[in-house]
RNA sequence: CCAGCAGGUCGGGCGGUCGCCGGCGGUUUAUCCGUCGGAGGAAAGUCCGGGCCCCACAGGGCAGGGUGCUGGGUAACACCCAGGUCCCGUGAGGGACGGAAAGUGCCACAGAGAACAGACCGCCGGGCCUCUUGAGAUUGCCCGGUAAGGGUGAAACGGUGGGGUAAGAGCCCACCGCUUCCCCUGGUGACAGGGGAAGGCACGGUAAACCCCACCCGGGGCAAGGCCAAAUAGGGAGGCGUUCCCGCCUUUGGCGGGAUAAGGGUGGCCCGCCCGAUGCCUCCGGGUAGGCCGCUGGAGGCGCCGGGUAACCGGCGUCCCAGAUGAAUGACCGCCGCCCCGUAAAGAGCGGGGAACAGAACCCGGCUUACAGACCGGCUGGCUCC
RNA sequence: GGUCCCGUCGUCUAGCCCGGUUAGGACACCGGCCUCUCAAGUCGGCGGCAGGGGUUCAAAUCCCCUCGGGACCA
């Protein structure tokens, strides 16, 4: 099974974010909050936010490849939409499981309701 | 062995699986494969200093800012090394650092008095009143002397002894201290040592108050700066075209319709058909999105030798050691090492748990701040043993 | 990544340049008075210099470090 995470399934420009904000879902979880927009490639994209006020650059940075590893090691289960992760405030990063727990029933709440 | 003082080093190790970023080689022209490399001592705070780049600039001055014992190191510094004086510590050591005798300002409260000082209490002399026969004594008041004592304060005009006096005081003397000046010796110098003269002592603090003196500093920052460059709008140059007919309305004008021109569309091309009086085509320069360079080989690391007390410098050899850009350096597993807890008499073993501060963004030299723990020598004081 | 600014009661602020009373005011809060009660009014109280170090006799004020908040630059 195929777990690489190479650029063409970043979100990796402003206006790529911008449009996912304005134009798509959005959902919250325990950590996160969630947009979603469907896209055109065949596969899903991932974007995430991470603000200086979640913390410093140790905690931001392991935030981010927290949720680069859920997203990686869940892609293949996923729909072909552009994915933006923002993480709450006031939470210390927790374990990989976890946060892969956490986005993955969010997606998949998303999913149902998009069929709808 | 116990206290302590300065200083340096490290910041878990090995292996596997799944990923990420970059270099090189191959392969295809756009994907794979191979191989190598991939966070720190502070990468942090952005507090100083430089390199680099752009702008400005003859030279000098003013304003503004910075530094501040001396000498040295350095590309430079507010850093580092060595030294000096004073203060603290039994000591190893630690801390402070231009000028208050150029001028100005300020020194609250308390206190009698606070900056060419000052009589509240006290001490001493004199006068008046009171008591007394009187000498005289005492209380109160007044005048004067006095800085030795008390008290206030952060700070009150040198100390000890003697003389002196009504009581006192550098008022005078001796010794100690202090200030200023001169000479000699040592040192590059801060300064040190020695000798002499003058002065009874006059000059309290504050310059992280204004200021004075000496020295230094142009401004901005890689989002600097440079290159390539769509689409759309606009600018410049050149070329082609800007014609005819009909109807209506109040004007050499406007509106509507038709034909054709430059040109465009369709199409491999010609004819044809369609659009078409609106302009159309080509080129140039600026420039947005976007991309590329700057971008990591450097005041570089390590080793040896030489110079220097040292900081550091020189020579030779050797190594190449992150370069991302919504921003890589991660996740999981196993074994070993370290620490803690339980079990055991200690240990072994077994089981469970823990491991800091922190993440490069143009690059260096410093400073400052954060930091679980581990290690290395050096020195001081005390106790004990040989 | 870089450049710069600001932190005073619970909130908004004065004082800071040029150091010196118990850090002043408004709103809020608490208690009393007034009122049948509440509001208003009135009297009193509670409560603060972001933290640490330094200079000074003395620091909210001057200097340094740390922490927090904010603005700007593609």
């Amino acid at each position: 099974m195929d777990f690489s995470f190479p650029k063409e399934y970043r979100l990796r420009k402003r206006r790529e974010f911008r449009k996912v904000y304005e134009e798509g879902q959005k959902i919250y979880s325990q950590y996160f909050t969630i947009h979603v927009l469907k896209n055109q490639l065949g596969h899903p994209r991932l974007g995430i936010t991470v603000t200086r006020k979640i913390g410093k650059s140790v905690v931001r940075n392991r935030w981010k490849r927290i949720i680069r590893e859920a997203f990686r090691l869940n892609k293949h289960k996923l729909p072909p939409w552009d994915i933006v992760v923002t993480v709450k405030r006031g939470y210390k990063p927790p374990k990989l499981q976890e946060v892969e727990k956490d986005f993955v029933e969010a997606i998949a709440k998303l999913r149902i309701i998009s069929t709808d």
